[in-house]
DNA sequence: TGCCATCGTGTTAGCGCTAACATTCCCCAC
DNA sequence: GTGGGGAATGTTAGCGCTAACACGATGGCA
């Protein structure tokens, strides 16, 4: 059960299946000039190993290319676990090291020298998660230490290697449908931080379903993303008459916050007033009665960023998949 | 600005300083046998060129040993990015590489699965978080992989390297002892899942702080650590006569919900009923009110466990410093 | 005074892998 | 046939670092 004295190395491998060390990396590599017969049998033998390259030398062996570095800032990011797994994924994939490093959004100097310190790891490619993508000390400090980076669910900038996100503007359209559909016909929106153009974009695309329904009227107050944020929002607009029978936050932390304050009121979610979410973090699910929200697949986005660093293609921003999950805060107006 | 064409190496500091390469790697590895006036001038060339070893060509001269691996599971703890910051904190003290490691807590198979790669992977040592510690099915894999392994906020294990917690008990003592301080006479405790050891540490620690004082009432009624199962916990004991005016839980996410709880009964936090958790995590904080909680210092627990992984030395349970974090949502009785 | 322990330092080899070049072999055009 | 060209495979060297040993210089003790 226990594992062999030694895990096996790419020699082993090659003295198993008969030939040169050098083929079974070409073979590991992705075979390229090795005919179809040898490939076949040198991976037979390193499914039956459970033979896997060891990744430190493989970078040291390339000549220390083939690492790439995740920033992360704010803790509190429930992206966090998801972008990691991704990462990870897309690192094992393509036989990558991933190199981790804290950040500190708001401090530049802070996030200045994370990124130097990936750069001095050596570091070719950087994952860059929300919400450092739209910070301008990062982005200059990559600028300036020449790395390549690719934004998560940011916008793309000048000099990055490309952005990968959901597109919130018909996101925030579709989940805005759906509280129409479900028959509401005021609908309060909690907007998020200024500063990150996801906002704007989600603002937009919850106006243009209200636009292109009629007889259906949007209030919009503001929040910063956080849940006291989302619930004093919230207030506001239940003060509203006629009341707004929907809310809907630009996250799930202001929808949680939402939540508290329509329970505060003494109305139920959601027969009385219907909340959505945007982002489907931890909080979208574990919160009661757990929300619906739009999800982004950030995992999926994590490994592919990773892929694409490790690919050296570079694109302009590419979309990618949202999906809207419907749980038990919302229901048609009581 | 940028950084050089190429990182500095070991031969180039070895040469700047005018040593050989091993003397160089003598003083990075703790200058034993290095006379001071050596150590002094490599470190100065090293400091000044900003050098840091490669980990990569670290690890491989070893011969593959200083790999630690990094459990996670579930996704929603939100201790995952202290957890990451302090073990990548200690990994970096120490030279070693921190491999990381999806799990997935409650799928026995996964659970194996995870610690068998990381072995596959040559980790030496692991971090286990909870809710891993306590998981049959992760620990037998740890045994049977041959590892060794230090739980963090578990009690200890069979053939596990130690275990890194803080006193559960005596946290929890304080905590209700503070609520009894601010003259609570009645305090609902919410208890967490039967599974996980801390809970009936908490519990016993409450029930000591009042079992001490005279006149003060414990109720107690269950929850299993999530949103839901607080406010469910929340409402019944809040129905309770007379009411208490105190609510302790044992954890954030359930104080999180025992305050929705609080506010859908028409109740204010905390002039009708104070609210405390257990944790710190992200949610305490951005709650509204915000939550009074015990800080655990986990950062500093996943630090000193990959230290103490790298020094190879093993404890029985360390127990760690707790801090309770006084907030908004307790108060003295109305 | 000589011998060995000890200290500070250098030398050699090799960790597991891959780039770059070398070799072998086969097939086809002439 | 025979030489040239390419495809498949092997060989060599070296990535950056450290274990293990080698070596000269001290110094303490008989």
């Amino acid at each position: 059960m226990a594992a062999d004295d030694r895990n096996p190395t790419i020699d082993d491998i090659a003295r198993r299946a008969g030939v040169s060390a050098m083929t079974v990396s070409r073979v590991i590599n992705g075979g390229v000039r090795v005919s179809a017969a040898t490939r076949e049998r040198v991976q037979a033998v390193i499914d039956a190993a459970g033979y896997a390259p060891d990744p430190a030398a493989r970078i040291l062996a390339r000549g220390g290319a083939g690492r790439i570095g995740l920033l992360y800032a704010n803790p509190s990011n429930a992206y966090l676990a998801e972008v990691l797994s991704g990462a990870l994924a897309g690192a094992r994939a393509a036989g990558l090291l991933l190199m981790i490093e804290p950040s500190q959004a708001g401090d530049p100097a802070q996030e200045a020298e994370a990124v130097r310190r990936l750069a001095a790891g050596g570091a070719q490619g950087l994952i860059v998660p929300p919400p450092l993508g739209e910070s301008v000390a990062t982005l200059d400090a990559i600028r300036g230490a020449g790395l390549k980076a690719v934004l998560l669910a940011a916008p793309p900038a000048e000099g990055m290697a490309g952005a990968l996100r959901v597109d919130d503007v018909s996101a925030a359209a579709e989940m805005t449908q759906r509280l129409i559909d479900l028959g509401h016909r005021r609908i309060g929106l909690i907007e998020g931080r200024a500063d990150q153009s996801a906002s704007a974009d989600r603002r937009r695309g919850a106006q243009a379903a209200v636009d292109a329904a009629s007889g259906v009227e949007l209030l919009v107050d503001h929040g910063d993303f956080t849940y006291r944020s989302g619930f004093e929002a919230a207030r506001r607009l239940l003060a509203a008459r006629p009341r707004p029978t929907a809310l809907f936050a630009g996250n799930d932390d202001m929808a949680a916050g939402a939540l508290a304050a329509v329970h505060a009121e003494g109305f139920q979610t959601p027969a009385d007033v219907s909340v959505a979410g945007f982002d489907d973090t931890y909080l979208a699910a574990s919160v009661w009665p757990a929300l619906t929200t739009i999800r982004q697949p950030v995992a999926e986005m994590a490994r592919r960023a990773v892929l694409r660093l490790a690919s050296r293609e570079e694109i302009e921003t590419e979309f990618v998949e949202h999906r809207l999950i419907e749980r038990e805060s919302t229901a048609p107006p009581g």
